[in-house]
DNA sequence: CGCCAGGGCCTCA
DNA sequence: TGAGGCCATGGC
């Protein structure tokens, strides 16, 4: 039997508190958002898609330094006008589409939950589950490419694992807690930025006691 | 210089 | 329903 709170109380130990979503270190961990605070961190989840954090926090502060990081500005100015202003975030054309789709969604006071937000162009799963946690509060456990290598190492999963299936497999070994899951996502980046990377750095890795990419491919070495 | 970064959509079997 | 192509910038 896989134990996900296991894992979570390693990193945990290991790394400590993260104090997502790390938009702004004011509010940062805040469980108690305010609409523009919402707001900013689904613009960040949509901006973040398949992108460094480091590119978004650029583009963020280009927004709020032009006086435009709201959702009545950004309703309103032109749509081309706005791909460039995302520009350092990549897929900028993308992105401006997404995010005026997003404000119409918004607009149109449909109830914001998963099966809405995905009719959403430009928001798929993990975008999703992202808002729905972060600045909604939702226990949706966000499943991304670190969440798959990482889990696939540990001997938990196959790497190319459905993102569905994934999630199932943390909702059902663990509480839903959404404090828990938006704690144990940010471990997850942590953990892949550090350790865990594409490359990984085995030899001091805190989960390396019971990981099988390390029993496969490092404990023999080590031991021999 | 090449690689990679907290995806998602579209197309084509 | 799954693989492959496409979108784009910046750090290292």
């Amino acid at each position: 039997m896989k134990d996900f709170l296991l894992v979570y109380n390693k990193l945990y130990n290991y790394y400590g508190a993260q104090g997502w979503w790390p938009i702004n270190k004011n509010y940062s961990g805040k469980l108690r958002l305010n609409y523009g605070e919402k707001f900013e961190i689904c613009l960040g989840a949509i901006l973040t898609q398949n992108t460094s954090w480091t590119n978004v926090e650029k583009t963020l502060i280009n927004l709020r330094k032009n006086n435009i990081l709201n959702i009545n500005k950004l309703r309103l100015i032109d749509i081309n006008k706005l791909a460039e202003l995302i520009k350092s975030s990549g897929y900028n054309n993308q992105k401006s589409k997404k995010i005026k789709q997003f404000i119409k969604f918004l607009d149109s006071d449909k109830e914001i939950n998963r099966e809405n937000l995905l009719d959403v162009w430009g928001i798929g799963k993990e975008t999703a589950d992202s808002i729905l946690l972060y600045a909604y509060n939702k226990p949706y456990f966000v499943i991304d490419t670190y969440t798959r290598r990482i889990f696939s190492r540990l001997g938990f999963c196959d790497e190319k694992i459905d993102y569905d299936k994934l999630q199932d497999l943390f909702h059902s070994g663990l509480d839903k807690n959404f404090i828990l899951f938006n704690e144990y996502h940010a471990l997850v980046v942590e953990h892949a930025k550090v350790f865990c990377r594409k490359t990984p750095v085995c030899s001091s890795c805190p989960l390396n006691d019971f990981c099988e990419y390390y029993k496969d491919n490092c404990e023999r070495l080590i031991n021999k």
